[in-house]
DNA sequence: CCCTGCTGGGTCA
DNA sequence: GACCCAGCAGGGT
C-alpha cells in the first residue's frame, strides 16, 4: 500500500496479474462462463469472447459485430494444433511450440489477427509507444522473435492475398474481412442474378476452386447456434460439391450479413453438432435421413416441415388464415428440383412506386439447395423493368441470406429447410415497417392498407421485389417462396404451381403418352 | 377466392 | 421449337 501525496491510499494487490491469468486458466479448463465456441478441424473449443477480442483484434470486431449471444465460429483451413496452441497463447500469454510447427501456427495467427503474434503488441498502458508501434513488438512467445519476424516475413512474401484480417478470402464477390469492414453492404454484380446452387453466370464466372480454398486458410464462419444448417438430408448428389462449397462460401458470406446486420439476429439455441457445423462447402452426407425443424426454436419446430411422406396439414390447412393452404399435397417432384433452378431474373432495377422504397424486402438463396430460386423468375421482369428504383443501393441495403440449410429465425420470419427436396417454407409474412407478421395475405394486405397507407392494390412481397396486384395473385406468387407445386399431373410426376400450366402441361402429356401407348401397341 | 386462358421470358436440346 | 414458369386479368362462385 502507498500513500499518495494527495491522500488517496493506492491498494496494490501484489498478485492480481498472476492470480487473472490462473483463474482465467481455470475458467479455461473448466469451460466456464464460455460464450463462443471455436469449431476447428471437427473439435470444438469452448472459449469467451472477452479472451479472444482481447487478444484479437479480428475477434474483437466480430463479436462486435455478432448479435449472436454464443456464436459458434467455424475455423477452416486452421489445424486443431494451431489453435490449441494459440488459445493456450490467448489465455496464458505464452505458449510452447516446435519450431517445425512455428510457420503454421503463425499463419493461423496472421488469419486471427493475433496480437503480438501476428498483429503489433503494445503495452496499453504506455501510450507512447502505442505511437510506435512495431509488428513484431512485445509477444510472450516472441522469446525467439527474429523466428516470428522472419516467419511472418515469409508468409508476407508470398503471393497469398492477404486483406486486412490477414485472411485471404477465396470467395467470389466479397472478401469476409470486407465483410466485417463493411457488414451490412453486402452487393452482388447483379442482384437479380440467383444465387442458387445452379451453375448460374454468377458461378461460372467465379474463379473459385477447392484449391484455392486449400490453398490458404478460410475465415472463420461465425454461426448463430439456431443457425442450424444440420439435417442436409444426405441427398447430395455427385458433381454437387463443387457447387456447394461455393454455395457455402456464399453462405459464409450470408451468415456474416446475419450475424453483424444489426437487423437480423440469429439467436442461439444450442450448441451445433460437429457434423452440422460444417461449412466447408459440402453438406453432410452421412447425416442420414432429413430431420426438419429438429433443431429449430420455438414454433418452427412442429411445423415447418415439408418433406415428403408428411401430413401436409402441418403445413397449414385450408384456412383462409392460413398463408399456404393447398389444393393437395406439396411437394417437390425430382424433376422440378432441377427444373427450378433455372431460371435468372437478369432484369434490371427493381422496387415498387408504392412501397418499395420503404420496404425492406428480403432476398433468401437457398444456398444449399438447386432446387430453388428466389427473384429470379422472369415473370417478374415486367415488373422490374418498369421500375425506378436504385437496385445496388436497394439490395445493399435489404439484402439478407441464410446458410445452406440453416434454419435461422431471422427477424424476417421466413425459416428454410434444410434439404434439396424441402421448400423454403415461408411462413409468415412479415411487415419491415413494424413488428407485425401474419400468415395470412389478407391481414398483411390489410396491415399495410391500415397501418401504413399503402396501396391496396400494390402488395408487396416479403421476399422478392414482386408487388402483387390482386390478393390472389399475390398468393399463387407466394408458391414461388414456398416451394408449393400443388397441381399434379396424372400421367408423370410432373407438379407446378399454377392450375393453367398443369393443363396445358396435362394436354401434352396426355398426347405423348397416347402416342408411346400407340407405338407399343403398333410394335406388338 | 378460385379457375382459367393468355402471355412473355428463360432453358435446353 | 418444345417446354416450363409465373404474372396478369377476366369471369364465375
Amino acid at each position: 500500500m502507498v500513500k499518495m501525496s494527495s491522500g488517496l491510499l493506492s491498494l496494490k494487490w501484489n498478485h492480481h496479474r498472476s492470480t487473472f491469468l490462473h483463474v482465467l486458466a481455470n475458467i479455461r479448463r473448466k469451460e466456464s462462463y464460455s460464450d463462443v465456441t471455436l469449431a476447428c478441424a471437427g473439435k470444438f473449443y469452448p472459449a469467451h469472447k472477452l479472451v479472444l477480442s482481447t487478444c484479437s483484434e479480428y475477434f474483437e470486431e466480430m463479436f462486435e459485430r455478432t448479435q449472436c449471444k454464443h456464436p459458434v465460429i467455424v475455423l477452416k483451413d486452421i489445424g486443431a494444433d494451431d489453435l490449441e496452441a494459440l488459445l493456450s497463447y490467448m489465455y496464458d500469454g505464452e505458449v510452447n511450440v516446435l519450431q517445425e510447427n512455428l510457420s503454421s501456427l503463425i499463419k493461423a495467427a496472421e488469419c486471427l489477427k493475433i496480437k503480438g503474434l501476428a498483429v503489433a503488441d503494445s503495452d496499453p498502458t504506455d501510450r507512447t509507444k502505442e505511437k510506435k508501434l512495431h509488428p513484431s513488438s512485445g509477444s510472450s512467445i516472441n522469446a525467439n522473435s527474429n523466428i516470428n519476424n522472419s516467419n511472418r516475413d515469409v508468409h508476407r512474401n508470398e503471393k497469398r492475398p492477404v486483406n486486412g484480417s490477414g485472411i485471404k478470402r477465396t470467395n467470389v464477390n466479397s472478401s469476409f474481412s470486407e465483410d466485417v469492414a463493411q457488414p451490412i453492404k453486402r452487393r452482388r454484380p447483379d442482384s437479380r442474378t440467383p444465387l442458387n446452387t445452379s451453375a448460374s453466370s454468377e458461378e461460372q464466372e467465379a474463379p473459385v476452386t477447392s484449391n484455392e480454398s486449400a490453398a490458404a486458410p478460410e475465415p472463420a464462419s461465425p454461426v448463430g447456434e439456431d443457425g442450424n444448417n444440420g439435417g442436409s438430408g444426405g441427398e447430395s448428389q455427385p458433381g454437387d460439391d463443387a457447387k456447394s462449397a461455393e454455395a457455402s462460401e456464399e453462405a459464409n458470406n450470408f451468415l456474416q450479413d446475419l450475424n453483424v446486420d444489426a437487423g437480423v439476429k440469429a439467436e442461439p439455441v444450442e450448441v451445433l453438432d460437429a457434423d452440422d457445423l460444417t461449412f466447408d462447402g459440402r453438406e453432410d452426407e452421412d447425416a442420414g435421413p432429413d430431420h426438419p425443424g429438429e433443431d429449430l426454436p420455438d414454433f418452427t419446430e412442429e411445423k415447418f416441415s415439408g418433406g415428403e411422406g408428411e401430413d401436409p396439414s402441418l403445413w397449414g390447412g385450408t384456412d383462409e388464415t392460413d398463408l399456404f393452404s393447398q389444393p393437395s399435397t406439396s411437394n417437390f417432384g425430382e424433376d422440378d428440383v432441377k427444373k427450378d433452378a433455372a431460371g435468372g431474373d437478369k432484369s434490371g432495377n427493381t422496387s415498387s412506386s408504392t412501397s418499395a422504397a420503404q420496404w425492406d424486402l428480403l432476398e433468401l438463396h437457398h444456398l444449399s439447395s438447386p432446387d430453388y430460386t428466389l427473384g429470379s423468375h422472369s415473370a417478374s421482369r415486367s415488373f422490374y423493368r418498369n421500375s425506378s428504383h436504385d437496385k445496388s443501393t436497394h439490395w445493399a441495403r435489404n439484402l439478407h441470406a441464410v446458410a445452406p440449410s440453416a434454419k435461422i429465425n431471422m427477424n424476417s420470419g421466413i425459416f428454410w429447410q434444410s434439404t434439396k427436396r424441402d421448400p423454403i417454407v415461408l411462413r409468415e409474412l412479415r411487415c419491415r415497417l413494424c413488428q407485425f407478421n401474419t400468415e395470412s395475405p389478407t391481414e398483411y394486405q390489410k396491415h399495410l392498407v391500415t397501418q401504413h397507407q399503402q396501396d391496396p392494390h400494390s402488395i408487396p412481397c416479403p421476399v422478392c421485389e414482386y408487388v402483387a396486384v390482386r390478393i390472389d395473385n399475390f398468393r399463387v406468387h407466394l408458391r414461388r417462396h414456398t416451394g408449393e407445386k400443388p397441381f399434379a399431373c396424372d400421367f408423370c410426376s410432373y407438379r407446378c404451381a399454377h392450375s393453367s400450366n398443369l393443363k396445358v402441361h396435362r394436354k401434352r402429356c396426355a398426347e405423348k403418352a397416347t402416342s408411346t401407348l400407340l407405338n407399343t401397341e403398333l410394335f406388338k
